[in-house]
DNA sequence: TAGATTGTTAATCGATTAACAATC
DNA sequence: TAGATTGTTAATCGATTAACAATC
C-alpha cells in the first residue's frame, strides 16, 4: 500500500508531468531545472518525486522518460475512468468538449439534464440523456465517476441520485457542500473561491503599488 | 495595511461567505456550527474569522449580517472589478455566461479572439472583438484585470499582450507557467491538476474499498 | 579529478489543534 | 447563576528549507 501523500505535494506532481511532457526537451532533467520553471525550491521538487519512488542520478538528475512513466502510474493517468456528466449548461458543455481529459484519466461517456431541449442530443460527439435514466445506467454501466455542473440548488439531488446509482466519487463544480456518507469521495472545484481569492490579491497588489513612490507608476 | 493571511485561511474565508449568503437563516451564528456545516475545526474558523478583525459575543457567536460585511470588506467582494476575456472557445463562453462572477467581484466586459466568425458577436450579452484591439482598450479603459482562456500555445503571447495593455493581474485557465515581471499577479486555474489529484484519489479510494472484508462492497 | 546533483537527516517555519481564562 | 462560546496563548503537528555526505 501506497503512504499517503501530503495534498501540496499532490497539487504540485501534475504540474511536473506536465512540464515533462510539454516543455522539457531532453533526455535527463534535475530538480534545480525543474525548480527554475515553475519557481519551486529544487529541495522540495526533489521530496516531492520521491513519493514516487524514482531514483536519479547524481550530477544528471532523472531521466525524462522514466520520470513521467514514474509519475503516470503514481497519478493513475494512464488508466482511464468513465464518468457521468450532469448538468449541460454552459459550464457542463465546456467540460465536455475539454477532450484533454482524457490524458488525464477522465472519460465522460454520457451527459445528463431535465431540459427535453437537450435530451437525445449530442454535444463534442457525447450523447445526453435524460436525468431519470442516469441511476440505473451508471450501475448498468459500472461507471464510478459523477461530475456535477448544475445549479446550486439541484446540486444535493443529483448527488442523491448519483449515490443510488454506485457511484463512488464526485467531481463537483456546484457551489455547496455537497452530504455525503463517508465512503463517497468528494471533490470540489469551487471556481468562486478562487475568484476571491484573486480579488483579494488583485485588491492587496493594487494597495502596494499605489502605496510605492511614484517612480514609475504610469506606464503609458 | 493588513497583515498577509496564510494561503489556507484565505481560500476557507470565501466558503464561509457564501454559507451566510445561502445557508445560515438566523440571526447570530458560532463557530460550532459553521464548523460543523463546513467539517472544519470550530478553533480553525475563529482563527480565519479573526482576520477580518470582526468580534464576537460569548455564549451566542457572531451576528451574521456584520459578519457577511466584514466577509465582503476583507475579500474586496463588493467592488468590482472590470475584466477582459481572451479565448471565446467553450470555457471562455461558459465563463461569460457565470454572471455570478460579479457577486464575486468580477465583471467582465469584454472577449475577444482571433476567429472572425466571433469577432462582432455578443455572447450572454458580452462584445466580442478583434484580438489585436484588446491592449489598446485594456489601456484606454484602464481594465486591470485580464482572464485567459486560449489554448496552451497561444497563453504566453496572450499575457504579454495583455501586460502591454497595462494589466496587472491575470487569471490563467490555460495549462501553462507564464512567465511574467513580478509586478503582475498571475492566479492559475488548472483543472488538469484538480483531475490529477482526485484521478489519485480514486483510485486509492478504490484500492482501500477493495481491500476491506466483502462485508457490503456491492450495494445492489 | 572536480563539481553538480542526488538522497537523507536535521532545523526551521508556519499552520492546526489543544487548553483555558474571560464573558455574555 | 450555569454553561456555551469567544479570545488568546501554548503545544503539536507537518511541511518547507537547510545542511551535508554520497556519488556519478
Amino acid at each position: 500500500m501506497e503512504q499517503a501523500v501530503p495534498a501540496p505535494t499532490l497539487r504540485r506532481l501534475p504540474r511536473y508531468h506536465r512540464l515533462l511532457e510539454d516543455v522539457i526537451d531532453q533526455p535527463c532533467v534535475s530538480c534545480t531545472q525543474i525548480g527554475r520553471l515553475l519557481k519551486l525550491d529544487p529541495t522540495q521538487v526533489r521530496k516531492d518525486l520521491e513519493y514516487t519512488g524514482i531514483t536519479g542520478k547524481p550530477r544528471v538528475g532523472y531521466e525524462v522518460n522514466a520520470l513521467k512513466q514514474a509519475l503516470e502510474d503514481f497519478l493513475h493517468l494512464n488508466k482511464t475512468d468513465e464518468a457521468f456528466l450532469v448538468g449541460i449548461g454552459s459550464l457542463g458543455q465546456a467540460l465536455l468538449g475539454y477532450t484533454r481529459f482524457q490524458e488525464y484519466g477522465l472519460q465522460i461517456v454520457a451527459g445528463f439534464d431535465v431540459d427535453v431541449e437537450k435530451v437525445g442530443t449530442d454535444i463534442h460527439g457525447v450523447p445526453v440523456r435524460d436525468l431519470s435514466e442516469m441511476p440505473g445506467l451508471a450501475r448498468r454501466m459500472g461507471v464510478r465517476l459523477g461530475v456535477i455542473t448544475v445549479p446550486a440548488n439541484y446540486a444535493q439531488s443529483v448527488a442523491d441520485m448519483m449515490i443510488e446509482g454506485g457511484i463512488l466519487a464526485i467531481w463537483n463544480f456546484a457551489p455547496v457542500q455537497l452530504v455525503v456518507p463517508d465512503d463517497i469521495f468528494v471533490h470540489d472545484e469551487h471556481l468562486y473561491v478562487s475568484l476571491a481569492q484573486l480579488s483579494r490579491r488583485l485588491a492587496q497588489h493594487l494597495a502596494r503599488r499605489d502605496s510605492l513612490p511614484v517612480l514609475e507608476k504610469t506606464r503609458a
